[in-house]
DNA sequence: TTACATGCAAACTGTTTGCAAATAT
DNA sequence: ATATTTGCAAACAGTTTGCATGTAA
């Protein structure tokens, strides 16, 4: 992604573009859907010899995530995972390599669910598929 | 739940009935299907004067996990939920009071979904079903 | 020039583990 | 008698925070 795009990007999401958000930005945005947790990221910072902390790109994910450039995605298990992918999508979930990607469809569907409990309403729907070696 | 069936129940799933287990046991199979924390069981325990420690009640969460007796849930943040119910069923989340139950319905289906990856089969479908107060 | 972002280390939370004492078989 | 389980405290992993320093506007 080039970096006047990110840079753009985070203005747009009212986050100043700081030579970190930046690199991280480039990183995440930059070669297509991404599932990466902190630790991840902050590996690949130090590879492309981008100076950060790992405070900071915690601390920049949780931004990100705030600001509707990253969604959260619940595994259990220690580690957070970072979707780059907002939409409205659902995951694979590959637990013998704790790895996790998407469900490339969009006719996939969910049948048969009832009213929510009363004074509640829906506001998303997660679905992990979780695959094992066959 | 009786205190013999509960017995029965540990030793069918190859675990010594220990006091500790015992009990944890009696509160968590003794009330319909209950969604809980290590943290919550523990308290349960203690308002029940059932000497244990945290310690123990999250080994003995992970050890009943092992031996088929709970099922854990992913949600995203830092506790673990364990359910007692452990057939194929799903979940609503309520964030705002951090709460989990079953949804109540096992006409509940997913259409659409494609063949999994080669090399790999679905090994379990989850679905969470997040609600907002309205 | 001023408000915001960063790095570091220290704090914190949920969870696991090592080992001596207690308990089930 | 012996193998398993427990409790405790200490270890641990992932994540967050306080504060002095650095940087974008």
């Amino acid at each position: 992604m080039m970096t006047n795009a990110v840079i753009e990007k985070l203005r747009v999401a009212g986050l100043r573009p700081t030579r970190q958000r930046v690199a991280l930005a480039a990183i995440l945005f930059g070669a297509g859907d991404r599932h990466i947790t902190a630790e991840q990221l902050h590996a690949e910072a130090v590879t492309a010899h981008v100076r950060v902390s790992l405070a900071t790109v915690y601390n920049t994910l949780n931004q990100f995530t705030r600001a509707g450039l990253l969604r959260e995605v619940a595994i259990e298990g220690d580690r957070t995972y970072f979707d780059t992918n907002t939409s409205n999508h659902f995951h694979y979930y590959l637990e013998a390599d704790d790895r996790l990607f998407d469900i490339e469809t969009s006719a996939l569907s969910v049948r048969g669910l009832p009213e929510p409990p009363t004074g509640t309403k829906i506001a998303r729907i997660d679905i992990i598929v979780r695959l094992t070696r066959q």
